[in-house]
DNA sequence: CGAAGATATCTGCTCATGCGGATAGATGTC
DNA sequence: GACATCTATCCGCATGAGCAGATATCTTCG
């Protein structure tokens, strides 16, 4: 139980939540995450730290570029990660910034592809 | 979003989650909560008042005794809840607390009933 | 109304966590 | 090795949240 309280105190975070829904469609580096959330850099490697030592997400190195990607076993349940990436999904803020995401530079304007 | 980083930070306490296993069976009042739980009543109190700023529990007063109890709709919606729920009552923590509140002094022994 | 019982809220304290800029560390190229 | 780029972590600050005892508030009864 002190391990479900961890990973809701890791997803008790608006910020946090705007990661995941992102990285609910793939894998995304730190920079494009910066830029489709328009915080810095500091802030985004903090959060992503927290979800990684909760247990949902997982890091790879590619260069001098970091992955992140959901992880598709937690200890809350496929089920229940599932439902509630649909129930991010809905919301406006995830909209928004999926929109500013795909807004993204191709491949050549971008620094991590 | 932001509403739902607010359920999840009322989520984010091994406590809550404590008092959101035993109400999952059925209402109870504060003092069968102290007694199960065998918590101070302002702690038990601040975090029923939690959850129910959150929106996850009712309260309802009878005499000088206040009954709370799971609410049927939240923002995160019946399907999520109930797999939590489950996944809450998968936990040692609650088979000890159900054991404590099962081991309570019957109607004449308790205060509320 | 006063007293008793139940409980919400306040209080003071400590710890956790949010923020962003600065800095340390990792990778790749020349 | 020097330099550029990317990113993790540190740092200082502010705010939020945990705790339990004290106190205020509410209900009921004699």
């Amino acid at each position: 139980m002190k391990n479900i309280a961890r990973i809701f105190k890791a997803l008790s975070d608006e910020t946090r939540l705007r990661i995941l829904a992102l990285l609910s469609s793939g894998e995304l580096c730190v920079c494009d995450l910066m830029a489709a959330l328009e915080l810095p850099q500091s802030t985004v490697s903090r959060h992503l730290a927290y979800l990684r030592n909760a247990g949902l997400v997982d890091d790879e190195r590619r260069g001098v570029w970091m992955f992140y990607r959901l992880k598709q076993e937690s200890a809350l349940g496929n089920e229940l990660l599932l439902l509630l990436i649909a129930k991010l999904n809905e919301s406006n803020q995830t909209h928004r910034d999926r929109k500013a995401l795909n807004a993204l530079p191709d491949a050549q304007g971008r620094s991590c592809s």
